[in-house]
DNA sequence: CGATGGCTTGATCCCGTTCAATGGATGTGG
DNA sequence: CCACATCCATTGAACGGGATCAAGCCATCG
């Protein structure tokens, strides 16, 4: 763990404001960490405070930790997320690498204290959480109300809108998790997200390509498979 | 719907910091709505923006709509709640009253703006935003990873936190909302809860008087049963 | 090209749902 | 203040979707 101009300067361009004063610049840096994660390894954080995290490159899941090592993945993250890792109480929370990732952490409160004269930067703050929690509650819908095969087409359309890339009317997918992290995302086992892929492959709604390539051919039909209240255009 | 002194005396002293000057208390007055709203209405607010809304006095739950009149509650709420209400997307959203409710509503981009001078009110969105993404994860464990009695457990536990009365070793609960809400919240059908409340009832860990009178006897095992890593002292 | 680990497919089981009936708390009119 | 009606909660029996257990399959990498 090491200061890296790189990271920390992605950080300042993509966070803070345009006009950032060079001692405030300076405050953000002597506050900040720069960490290199490899695929599987999982960042280390003090777990009575909460820890601010910037993912300059790469991509994480955040994952609960329950009673009889059952586990949850509450989100993904994607190059330019901003994110907050909670204090344990409960239950503990672990931030694990996808793929090769560079990410920049503080510690919330000091950082808290320091964004608290920059009302940009507390405002992209909150939009930011904002977002995350929006995301949370989706996905609270879709673990206590969907089925399997909703779960997986709910998924699906959601990476589609974080890393999708549009050709035409298909979108193309490079998945960066494993079945087992979807699985532990949608609350499913393994076997049943690998037959929800086969059935939607099956009804001419997504072509697969290795284990993380996916196209979705039929945009409007998995928003109804779904259960989405409207239907994408 | 009218502006009303009381539950906006009550909004400015809960969320405003001390020392406001008169003007800016003013500016808030013109953006806020006072809506009264009797058990089971749902509070109307227009769906393609969001709206913060003000908790004065009651108990609420917010509920998303999928497909096929499935509900999920996504969060309980009560006296001295702030919440942001999601512009609708995939999923439609309501705020319905558990009890009578007194509530302060503003138009959430126009309180943002106004609340851009004033960093106290942005930190102070802003923790209650984390607090709000903080039990939204614990429910995304919950619905997830959890058994009918694990959840109920967890539900008994957080409500305890947050409208118990201690006394003693137990703790006593008023709850305001009905079985079905309680399912709805849990991604569980109503006759399944009220087995679990069978259950814990006949492992005498709790106490039940009348529909909505819960005492909590063995806080510790409860929290055993909901399947928490760490057990209350 | 062969080994490894993740993914897919199949058979059986179980927890929570669904359907149905009973029980009991709350509230109203006599 | 009690009888009754209503609605919610509880209890029981049968069903089903996803989990579990168990093989095979095939991408990916040495």
């Amino acid at each position: 763990m090491h200061t890296c101009t790189d990271a920390f300067d992605c950080f300042v361009s993509r966070v803070l404001p345009k006009r950032t004063g060079p001692e405030t610049v300076r405050l953000f840096r002597t506050l900040g960490s720069h960490v290199h994660l490899k695929p599987d390894r999982h960042l280390h954080y003090p777990d009575d405070e909460p820890t601010l995290v910037f993912l300059c490159d790469g991509a994480t899941k955040l994952v609960a930790h329950a009673s009889d090592h059952r586990e949850q993945v509450l989100a993904f993250h994607f190059t330019g997320d901003l994110l907050t890792l909670p204090a344990h109480g409960a239950h503990s929370y672990t931030l694990e690498a996808l793929v090769d990732c560079d990410l920049m952490t503080f510690p919330y409160a000091q950082f808290l204290q320091a964004a608290e004269k920059h009302q940009q930067v507390l405002t992209q703050l909150l939009e930011r959480s904002t977002v995350s929690l929006q995301r949370s509650r989706e996905k609270t819908l879709t673990l206590g109300r969907k089925s399997a095969l909703e779960r997986v087409s709910s998924f699906l359309l959601s990476m589609a809108e974080r890393i999708g890339r549009g050709e035409g009317s298909e979108v193309k997918l490079d998945l960066p998790m494993s079945r087992k992290d979807i699985a532990d995302s949608l609350g499913l086992t393994i076997e049943t997200v690998s037959r929800q892929f086969t059935l939607l492959r099956d009804q001419g709604l997504i072509r697969t390509q290795g284990r993380s390539g996916v196209t979705l051919l039929r945009v409007d039909e998995l928003d109804r498979r779904a259960g989405h209240l409207r239907v994408a255009a």
